[in-house]
DNA sequence: GTTTTATCTTACCGGTGGGTAAGATAACAG
DNA sequence: CTGTTATCTTACCCACCGGTAAGATAAAAC
C-alpha cells in the first residue's frame, strides 16, 4: 500500500479509449516518463518503454511531444516550478533567517520525495541540449542564491551563528538533494518524517 | 594550472609505443575512462571516446578489458578501495566518537574530489548488471553502518548530543556525497579547503 | 448520415555503438 | 637471426533506438 493519498488514477487509464482529451493524456505521458526516468535514467529509458506502460505504441507519443528531450525538459520544468513555489512562499512569510532556512529545508525535502522534484536533482543535465541545460543551471543557481540569502539574513538578525555561507549552503543543499537518491515511496521513512527530521537536524548546527 | 601535485604522466603517453607493459596501459585506460564517465556519464561515453583519447583504436581496448561494464566496475572498485582505506585508518586511530566522525568527514570529502572516488557515488548503479550492482550496494551499506557506528559511539561517550543516528548519518553522507556533483578540480574551492570546512561545519551540529 | 479532424497503428529508415574476426606488425626470448 | 607472442588495426556485424511516412479508425461537428 502506497502512503500517497493523492491517488490519481493510473496513467494508463488515460489512454483507455480514444476520447479527445489531450491535456490529461499529456500529463499521463509526463508522469510515466518521470517514473521511468527515475527507475532507469534517461539514457536507458526508451520511448517504447513509455508507450508500453501506457498501452499504446511509440509513434502515438509524438502526438503530444516533439521528441524525447521535450519530455525530459518538461519534467525538469514541472519540478522546478514546485521548488519556485516554496521559495516564494517563504519570502512572503516573514520571520527570522533561521526560521526561513528551517521552512526552506522542510519544503525542499518534501519536494525531493515527489517524482518531478526528484527529476530536477537526480537526472543528468548532460542529457539536455545546451540551451535547456543553461536554463536549468540558471534555476539551480537561483535556488542556491536564495538559500545563501536566508542564511545571511539569519547571521545578520542573530538567529544563526557566524559561518561561511557558501559552505553552509552547499552542505545543507547536499544533504537535501541527496534525498532524491535514496528515498523510496514505500520505504521506512515517510516524506513527512524526512522533512521534519531534516528540518530539525540541519538547523541544529546553525544556532549561535 | 591544475592544483593537483601528483601530476602523473598523461595516460595517452602509456600507449605511445607498443612496449609490453600491460599494467600501466590498463591503468591508463581506467584513468581516462573514469574521467570520461564523469564528463559524459557511462551511457554517453563510447568505447571509441576512450580509444580516441588514448590515441588507439577501439578493439585495442578489448585486450585489457572484456567489455565496457568491466571498465566501469573496476572504476567503482578502485573508488571503494579508497573509501575502505580511510575507514580502516579511523577505526585504528582511537579517540572520541566525535573525533572519529570528524576524521571520517575530512577523509571522505577528500575522496569525493578524486576521480575514482567520485565515480562511486556519482555514477548510476543501474548501468551495472545485477551481480555487480549488489556488490556495490553492499559496500555502500557498509559505509553507512560504519558512519552510524561512529555517531553511536559519540552519543555513548558523550561527545555527541542525543540524536537520531539514521537521519544524522543520512544528512552527513548526503552533504558529502553531493560534493562529487559540484566539485571541479580547478574550481574556487580546493580539495583541502572543502575537507576542512566540511569537517568543521558538519560536526558543529553534533556537539552536546 | 456525412464530413472532418484528432488519434493511433503498422511498417520502416538511418545512425550509433558494443563487440568480433582476421590479419599485420613490432617487441621479446632463444 | 628466427620463431613466437603480445599488441594493435582495418573491416565488419548486429541489435537497438529515436524518429517518420502513410494509412486506418473512431470521435466530434454539422
Amino acid at each position: 500500500m502506497s502512503r500517497d493519498a493523492s491517488a490519481s488514477p493510473s496513467p494508463r487509464k488515460a489512454f483507455a479509449d480514444r476520447r479527445r482529451d489531450p491535456a490529461t493524456k499529456r500529463e499521463a505521458v509526463l508522469k510515466t516518463a518521470a517514473q521511468l526516468f527515475l527507475e532507469k535514467s534517461y539514457g536507458r529509458m526508451s520511448m517504447n518503454d513509455v508507450a508500453e506502460r501506457l498501452n499504446i505504441t511509440k509513434p502515438a507519443l509524438y502526438h503530444y511531444f516533439d521528441n524525447k528531450e521535450d519530455i525530459l525538459l518538461e519534467c525538469y520544468r514541472l519540478g522546478v516550478r514546485l521548488i519556485e513555489e516554496i521559495l516564494n512562499g517563504i519570502a512572503d512569510h516573514c520571520g527570522t533567517g533561521l526560521q526561513k532556512v528551517e521552512a526552506f529545508i522542510h519544503s525542499y525535502a518534501t519536494v525531493m520525495t515527489v517524482n518531478f522534484g526528484r527529476c530536477v536533482m537526480r537526472l543528468d543535465e548532460g542529457d539536455l541540449t545546451s540551451g535547456a541545460r543553461a536554463e536549468m543551471r540558471a534555476y539551480k543557481r537561483k535556488i542556491d542564491r536564495r538559500l545563501r540569502g536566508f542564511i545571511q539574513e539569519g547571521i545578520e538578525d542573530g538567529s544563526i551563528a557566524q559561518c561561511d555561507t557558501k559552505i553552509t549552503a552547499f552542505s545543507i543543499a547536499g544533504a537535501l538533494n541527496w534525498i532524491c537518491m535514496w528515498y523510496e515511496p514505500d520505504g521506512a521513512l515517510s516524506a513527512e518524517e524526512i522533512a521534519t527530521q531534516f528540518a530539525r537536524t540541519l538547523t541544529q548546527g546553525l544556532r549561535p
